[in-house]
DNA sequence: TATTGTTATACTCTATAACTATA
DNA sequence: TATAGTTATAGAGTATAACAATA
């Protein structure tokens, strides 16, 4: 832990605060998806989308369900011919999840919808504060990666 | 609209898609809630503190829901003592909402969770980045209340 | 024996539609 | 007559607990 951790604390307090409008308007686009698809399909859509195939319990982990929760929704995107189950010949007890290439269409929508959402807002900054706000915005995402494959 | 706008358009995807990442670590302070609280309820709740005070129909439109889901949403509300709904004498059908004192206080804790989830991320980004990511936050909120108060 | 995942049940969340009350 | 909000019903989402199958 480096020694700037107590201040990079009160730090993030601030960050943690500033991010809120962001992140209300990233979460807007759900409102536009036709057909109507429910905040914790997309939830498991996106992740599968961001972290690539995964099986249940690591699914579940991530969106803050456990593995009953987690099977049910699966049911119902499998049902919907969202997410594909598969069974790996070498581990037959952990299930595969994967996207469909219909899932994949709909996600694209989600983004075009959100560039919309975001465009506004953006055009009504400065260049500098845009850029800004990118360059912050990759690195947070590399620096997050990173932290991930840590203990791995 | 500015000259600028096409080029922004494009600019915005690119801070779509980067503020995925983000998005994941803002969400995860729910999972640490206790008791545990809904998604749905903690959006409520975050709103009302970002927002102020707000009628029913007004709440429902913003968090993607329709006048029903929402009354219903803060009947559990108000059951649990995390909202209070009031009739003002001067409009007698519009009920207005407001967080009670143990909602500000859980909304911290909130706050306090999302410190935590942010602290490590953003010790593995440089001074730089996270500087910039501040900035850009920060410009971005003022620039979506700018914009929401444009039509009133 | 521990791990991965699925069902049985019960409660919460949500939309559609029908309703009450206020303006 | 239009608007603000609340109920009735039914389907989706979730957790607890009990279960089946694989390692």
């Amino acid at each position: 832990m480096p020694r700037s951790s107590s201040s990079v604390r009160s730090f993030a307090r601030e960050v943690a605060l500033a991010a809120e409008s962001l992140v209300r308007v990233f979460d807007r686009a759900e409102d536009w998806a036709i057909p109507r698809i429910s905040p914790s399909q997309v939830k498991v859509l996106g992740l599968l989308r961001y972290r690539g195939q995964m099986n249940l319990s690591a699914l579940a982990d991530e969106i803050g369900a456990i593995p009953s929760s987690a099977s049910r929704l699966c049911d119902r995107l499998e049902a919907a011919g969202l997410i594909a189950r598969e069974v790996p010949p070498d581990n037959r007890r952990a299930v595969t999840l994967s996207l469909t290439k219909e899932a994949r269409r709909r996600l694209e929508s989600f983004d075009d919808a959100r560039r919309g959402d975001f465009t506004p807002v953006l055009e009504r900054m400065s260049p500098q504060a845009r850029g800004a706000l990118l360059e912050g915005l990759l690195a947070f995402g590399i620096a997050a990666q990173e932290l991930r494959e840590l203990p791995a």
